[in-house]
RNA sequence: GGCGCCAUCGUCUAGAGGCCCAGGACGCCGCCCUUUCAAGGCGGAGAUCGCGGGUUCGAAUCCCGCUGGCGCUACCA
């Protein structure tokens, strides 16, 4: 009898076998592990969704399995062309490359839900014979109703399984016929029992039956829901794992149910937790940037987005914070991803930034720059961007940048002709109430410079400490004056190391300006 | 409202009965280095392990209750 009690699974032992799999522990059957990342194409991917496609990726590759990519666009209203490009390009700037999925091809293709109909039709007709969905005829304004009055009484909104029985779902289909009106499928779910999930993450968790109501598997438009699609997508495709947000745990009972009616073993299942913005609640666009790409143009490396991502919410050990990609594979499990949600922490993230922009590969990060200052410098600076320059200088900013879009303020100056002074800049506090000493000072500076036998910082650096001794100022002072000359900005890369770099004629012509903006 | 998940410094986390009156990291605050800013070094503040009961010689770690936060509650995923 179908709506008996149902105490899933029956003999556990199975379930067991697949979760000492998931964790890592020794396990009699090999099975190659298999993992899928299957995002809707509805919009620009988050943060989130990047975060479960990187642990799909990282326990595949840990086991030597596949990590594949699946489009799951059977919401036609919510479709969006470009969103499927954007899924394969984020995935393409974190390295997550699929082993299979759309445009790469693979055995248990299509990878695109919508050119899979035939399975989920069959699955859906498969499960109205046996008895265990049936055709729901139902509006959806009556359905509205009868939500609004459930909510009235403050009742839990279900579907009030009109069309359940055959009687119901005649008179309703009459209706519907009479206004031209197709059915959707609904899965007949039990009316009492309990389903046990077991979670690889959270253990085990028991559901009442008797709360779900009896969901749509397939709609009038011929699409399937999630529900139906994704499984029998993961059966087909040989899915052995499903990792997916904390949020789909409650809809995990159905999932159970609709498993056990389709005679599907259920891969090993992981909930991972929630990213959460700065205020606690789920990570979404109200928070400010959450896809990748907001943050590949703020200049922060995929490596280092890949690095904080996988630490959002596992961890190695009690101390290492910097792992490498190689590292991640190797020591990725399931068993040491944490059950309690995440707040994306974005200073950790740019600290982690500067990290990996100082110990990148100098000919990597040069080419970089270069792209990154291409793209920022004013436009009379000419395009392409001196690379001999780019090279010079990048050794000197990498040690002050945290992010790719801070490289054009620390150089700048070394591509532009002349600079422009703002007289307070220039003069600071040092010497804010003597412009005239500052003008008498430069001049020196400049006759001093132009005297200097080899331009190279070192001897610059002992001319202008002799001269400040000579004038009677603070070395300090003296530097800081003929910073903001040369550089037009307070904060800069190291003062004579720019300046050997400058060249001494810019040098001297831009001390010359600055004195005369005194 | 119902159901569920979660609960260690502000944040990310380590911790699977004694090694913890709790370790690391980001951030913050000092000091050092120093031509600015960074980087780096050193040090510091910061968690009565949500609360209350148990169990135990002993609990952040086990059990129960509570509270709080969050999630779900669609012909969206």
């Amino acid at each position: 009898m179908a709506d008996a009690a149902i105490i899933w699974p029956p003999g556990a032992t199975h379930e067991y076998r697949w979760i000492a799999a998931a964790r890592g522990a020794r396990y009699a059957t090999p099975m190659t592990v298999r993992t899928r990342y299957a995002p809707s194409p509805t919009g620009v991917p988050h943060i989130g969704n990047i975060r479960t496609a990187l642990f799909d990726y990282l326990l595949a590759r840990k086991h030597g399995g596949q990590f594949i990519l699946r489009l799951e666009d059977t919401d036609r209203a919510r479709y969006s062309p470009e969103a499927v490009d954007g899924i394969q390009r984020s995935l393409a700037a974190l390295g997550l490359e699929p082993d299979e999925g759309p445009g790469i091809g693979g055995p248990y293709g299509p990878y695109v839900q919508s050119e899979r109909q035939d399975l989920y039709r069959a699955a859906a007709a498969r499960l109205v014979e046996q008895g265990d969905a049936y055709e729901c005829w139902c509006s959806s304004a009556r359905l509205d109703a009868v939500r609004a009055e459930q909510q009235r009484l403050k009742q839990p909104p279900k579907y009030d399984r009109r069309c359940r029985d055959e009687a119901g779902r005649a008179e309703s289909r009459r209706e519907a016929e009479a206004e031209g009106r197709g059915p959707v499928v609904r899965f007949r779910t039990p009316l009492d029992g309990q389903v046990t999930l077991h979670d690889a993450i959270h253990g085990d968790t028991t559901f009442d039956v008797a709360l779900l109501d009896d969901f749509v598997i397939l709609k009038s438009d011929g699409f399937p829901t999630y529900h139906l699609a994704y499984m029998v997508d993961d059966e087909a495709m040989r899915i052995t794992h499903v990792l997916r947000g904390d949020e789909w745990i409650p809809s995990a009972p159905r999932h159970l149910l609709m498993y056990r009616a389709l005679g599907i073993e259920p891969p090993v299942i992981a909930h991972l937790p929630l990213i959460l913005g700065p205020d606690g609640s789920k990570l979404s666009k109200r928070h400010g940037a959450t896809s990748v790409f907001e943050y590949l143009e703020q200049g922060f490396l995929p490596d280092a987005l890949f690095n904080f991502l996988g630490l959002l919410g596992w961890s190695l050990d009690d101390k290492t914070e910097i792992i490498s990609r190689e590292e991640f594979i190797a020591h990725f499990t399931l068993e040491r991803v944490v059950k309690s949600p995440a707040v994306f922490n974005i200073d950790k993230l740019t600290w982690m930034n500067g990290v990996y922009i100082r110990d990148m590969d100098e000919a990597l990060l040069c080419e970089l720059f270069a792209a990154r200052l291409d793209a920022d410098l004013p436009p009379r600076v000419p395009r392409p961007v001196d690379r001999g320059i780019v090279r010079r200088t990048v050794p000197l900013i990498r040690e002050r940048v945290k992010l790719l879009a801070e490289v054009a303020e620390y150089s700048d100056f070394f591509f532009a002709e002349a600079v422009h002074h703002n007289r307070d800049e220039l003069l600071g506090k040092a010497w804010a109430h003597r412009a005239a000493d500052a003008g008498a000072a430069l001049a020196r500076v400049r006759a001093s410079l132009a005297e200097v036998a080899a331009w190279e910082h070192a001897p610059i650096e002992t001319t202008m400490r002799a001269l400040a001794d000579e004038v009677g100022v603070k070395a300090g002072d003296l530097f800081s004056l003929v910073r903001v000359a040369v550089t037009g900005r307070r904060v800069t890369p190291p003062l004579f190391e720019s300046m050997e770099i400058l060249g001494r004629e810019r040098c001297l012509a831009r001390i010359e300006a600055a004195a005369r903006a005194l």
